[in-house]
DNA sequence: TTGAAAGCGGTACCAG
DNA sequence: CTGGTACCGCTTTCAA
């Protein structure tokens, strides 16, 4: 009978059993080396009539230095990131490609005001930033001095992170330019929040102008490029559907209302096309919307004109961008096209009424 | 001027600079045991001339055998698994309660036929086999050899695995029972995949009956419990919308059509609500829909009458027992509670045509 | 309150 | 092809 085993069984355990040296025993795990035929058998039998679990994760990991981690930072919590088809698609995209080479997500939500930073406190080889807004983030000194492969959309800004951008403040001005052509000029602009605790509401155009994340700021700013009413802007306090809905509204209760909304993203774009029904407009007969995004709504009756990112494959770039980091390659920070998609939710501005 | 440094900084480093050991220093970032004032200002002041980025967590984890780390493992890739809003709320609650304990989440979707399990080669202090469909998976073996913490929702079935089930099979009668009490007879039954690769379609009732995956075949037998008719079956081949639609279709194509369908899912429901509309049926006024999990549907108008399984408050129950399950306390299987909600895609059975 | 030293469980080099 | 051995970087006794 065999020695009663008290913690877990190891390597070690299994080359005693077997015979052999654990540097042997090593190589029929991880096929590395070459083991003759008869001497790799003898390790598996071992290693199944002892019950082992295979090499432990943390002791390779500790000796080769990889993961095969790779954290997903973002601020705020999980439920609010994942309530965005955006940021899911997007996920989705990137992990197809980082499961090819076999690498995990790691999800490092980052709640406001956490005491200490999450982010350096785990074993990862890179970290994707993928929709922080914040400019800087606390911790990522700790991320680059060991050395893990950053990427990220915008942010943070920092010189240390491969950006994969796009042009927001261009693609924002064409559906302004889009929505001029079509003879709106009252248009508004519903804007994603401007910090982590603004309430939805109106806002001058210099609040959103100023906003430190760069999406939101430069949106606003393609908005007045194209010639977009200053005066006109409304934020949404959170990235849902409903706050998407109340910000709209305010700005259809202005007294000489907007013909056309210009939505930050599509979330909130569904939120100014739920807004309008309520107040019986029509979209887009009486009020056009825009979003921006490009997420699939298989439940929205129609199809939404919007700044399609194409999520999945910008996803899927982002991964293939990560395992070139991964890879020691030298990547250069780079720019991702953005679309215009004419959907069914702009058309011709309404006559305004005798 | 200080030697170059070749690798990252290590604590050695930090602690030679510091004129202290390495113990000592140890004990300034883990806070653990007693040092004076001025020594760990000195190992402070040592690491941040150093740039040193704190404990490395592999070191670390390898050290203590504690990762603060807990996976979530299910069948197929992170997109469909995010596709539906079930799933997508209740991993939010599980992160909110992990959160508390600083807890990440590491993501490990399986992919079909993937040669050799992913599960295993990380490390992780526990798994939560989330929306697993199949009864077992490869890999557990060595999850349990190493004694992780194992939590699931049904799947897969192995006495190591602790699991918060619910009664699928109760909780569809009910909905079956409360359409016959409303005056219908003619009920069709739209259920979930039954395997990795089955097509939509009509089936026979052994084929659900007998599906492999327990909440799909234990909602199958519900269904039949209540009385309702084996010949109106139909399978989605995925969790998506379309598929309930198209499913959904096929049902309302018979010669005797239903005029209620009970989903084994909201997110087919749905899809069940527009293939009436496809069809010029109004729901609940030609035909009645139930689907099952309760999710959120802001752009939904009206409520969907469905058995609710609180899927956030769900996740943060399998939250709460997975803190316990790493606590080392015992924990017991339980049952979660599911409620009936009447919504407004339920009402009497339309007078049959004359 | 601090220091010395023994691992945690593997991996990778090198010699044979 | 196989065995010996020096680490990987930190935590944790235990002694001083």
């Amino acid at each position: 009978m065999s020695p009663q085993q008290v913690g877990p069984v190891t390597l070690a355990d299994v080359a005693r059993r077997a015979g052999v040296a654990v540097s042997t025993a090593s190589l029929v795990f991880s096929g590395r080396g070459p083991v003759a035929a008869a001497t790799a058998e003898r390790v598996r039998r071992a290693a199944s009539e002892l019950g082992y679990a295979g090499p432990d994760p943390r002791a390779a990991q500790l000796r080769t230095g990889r993961t095969r981690v790779v954290g997903v930072s973002y601020d705020g919590t999980l439920a609010s990131a994942f309530a965005d088809p955006y940021q899911v698609t997007l996920l989705g995209g990137f992990s197809q490609e980082l499961d090819r080479e076999r690498y995990a997500l790691l999800l490092l939500p980052e709640p406001l005001g956490a005491p200490e930073p999450n982010l350096a406190a785990h074993s990862m080889d890179g970290v994707l930033f993928a929709l922080c807004g914040a400019p800087d983030r606390p911790g990522l000194d700790a991320l680059a001095a060991r050395g893990l492969a950053l990427l990220g959309t915008g942010a943070p800004a920092d010189d240390r992170v491969v950006q994969l951008t796009i042009d927001d403040r261009g693609a924002t001005a064409d559906l302004v330019h889009h929505l001029r052509s079509l003879g709106h000029s009252r248009i508004g602009h519903v804007t994603l929040p401007l910090g982590p605790a603004a309430p939805t509401g109106r806002v001058p155009a210099g609040a959103a102008s100023d906003c430190p994340y760069a999406d939101t700021r430069d949106r606003a700013l393609g908005f007045l490029d194209a010639g977009g009413p200053a005066d006109l802007i409304a934020v949404a306090r959170d990235l849902t559907l409903e706050a998407g809905a109340e910000a709209a509204a305010a700005l259809l209760a202005d007294a000489h209302p907007p013909t056309a909304l210009v939505c930050q993203s599509d979330v909130l774009a569904l939120g100014a096309v739920r807004a309008a029904a309520e107040r019986g407009l029509r979209v887009p007969d009486d009020l056009s919307v825009t979003g921006f995004d490009g997420i699939e709504t298989p439940w929205f009756p129609g199809l939404l004109t919007t700044a399609d990112q194409r999520p999945a494959e910008k996803g899927r770039e982002l991964g293939r961008l990560m395992l070139r980091l991964l890879a020691g390659e030298q990547v250069a920070s780079a720019t991702f096209g953005v679309r215009l998609r004419l959907g069914t939710t702009t058309a011709r501005a309404p006559r305004p009424p005798a």
